[in-house]
DNA sequence: ATAATAGTGTCTCTTAGACAATATTTC
DNA sequence: GAAATATTGTCTAAGAGACACTATTAT
């Protein structure tokens, strides 16, 4: 637009927000923080922190997933999910957030006490049925929104799995996330038989009853074709 | 995060920018505009602009969209993108930028002159193969893939479409985003058989040589299921 | 009548979902 | 052996893709 100047403007805040999920007890959980201070102090909000100069906004999002988890970003999946930028949303300025959804293995615990505020993993289904600060509950209903969509076609539910894992602990994903079960028999047919889902591993498994699983590694496919589609009419 | 102070930092600019997408002559067409100024003077951008204080993410894509093509937000399909935020995108100093992508029917050529520098509809092919401005290239890719998927399970392909259109023009619609042809007898048995995705209209077209078609309307469902596939195995 | 477009029906193949049956381990 | 888990196979119904056929208009 001719003559517009992005400096006219009363200074804005960026910030990279994130919703970290995983699966912990056959659950879907999030990593959350309990604020230190104000605004909002004592409540639960999700992690993150200013975008600083010269960094990306996803280098700012794996800034805070490595202070958060200890962790490289290369263990996790990381992807932007959306900005929050409403008016009011900060008391204190203006504050465009953007988001981000990291999908994990189940990891130790994070580290406590270094910069953070007593951060822990807690059930997906507990905190969304409590209050939050900011808007973050919406960020975190639209990050469960798009985990739960992106199993469908994408291969995604392995980065909840450490790196080679049995067919049924995909499925235990799914069935977390969705928060439906699934025929074990049918599943570990679609999973096997789509194209680029899965790649063999090899090896068996062994040490808990019945008997042993095969182990499989995340398969070259970004997109599923055909999908794992939730069940619809 | 503990002692985090959003104005320690230096000033960010935010900017919401624009893919708007229309099918003109059955092709996928986006609007561009040609800058008038520096950086990057004469080259094609995606239109866009400062978000004031006091106003929505969302509110500054509509009033960009409306300053764009003169239409008030509700004739048009309009969501958020994506941001980018790279140090360097903008040479006169950091400015993260919210993407929105916009649907919507073949419109009455924008408004000339009155605030933009040569606003036009150009095909969606042609400005990829083409450079852009910032990194609008990439935004502009982002978002026709966004069509693209977008297609496929929800019954977005009538934001391209006037309020009434009839099965064929849904068609050249899928046609025209996903490049490839499709069965007219089969597209039409899927667009009327997949519940929600259309709503009958009544009445009947005329005035062009053939049987006159049957028009819908947008139906009521958010999610297509089953969904309309692309050719895959 | 002819061409053109709209809409329906039919056939085949693939896939999803229900579920029987078999394989291999621990207890 | 009994119980538990993994894996394969079978059956049925639904949907996709190919394509014949009918319907209704303009010229």
């Amino acid at each position: 637009m001719p003559g517009y100047d992005p400096r006219a403007y009363p200074p804005v805040a960026v910030t990279a927000d994130l919703v970290l999920l995983t699966i912990r007890d056959d659950r879907l959980a999030v990593l959350v923080i309990r604020r230190g201070e104000p605004p909002f102090q004592g409540q639960l909000a999700l992690p993150g922190g200013s975008v600083r100069p010269g960094e990306t906004l996803a280098g700012a999002a794996a800034r805070e997933l490595a202070e958060e988890t200890g962790l490289a970003a290369g263990t996790v999946h990381l992807e932007q999910l959306a900005s929050y930028g409403d008016p009011g949303r900060d008391p204190r300025m203006r504050v465009v957030t953007v988001a981000y959804l990291a999908l994990a293995p189940d990891l130790p615990l994070p580290r406590a006490g270094t910069d953070t505020a007593e951060a822990r993993w807690a059930p997906a289904g507990d905190i969304l049925a409590a209050a939050m600060a900011f808007d973050h509950h919406q960020i975190l209903a639209d990050g469960i929104e798009r985990a739960r969509a992106k199993l469908e076609y994408t291969p995604l539910a392995a980065a909840f799995c450490p790196p080679q894992f049995t067919i049924t602990q995909l499925r235990r994903v799914y069935e977390a996330v969705w928060g439906t079960a699934l025929d074990p028999r049918n599943f570990h047919r679609k999973a096997t038989r789509t194209p680029g889902f899965l790649s063999p591993a090899g090896s068996a498994t062994a040490g808990h009853r019945g008997r042993p699983a095969r182990l499989y590694r995340k398969g070259p496919a970004t997109l599923l074709y055909p999908p794992v589609l939730r069940a619809g009419s």
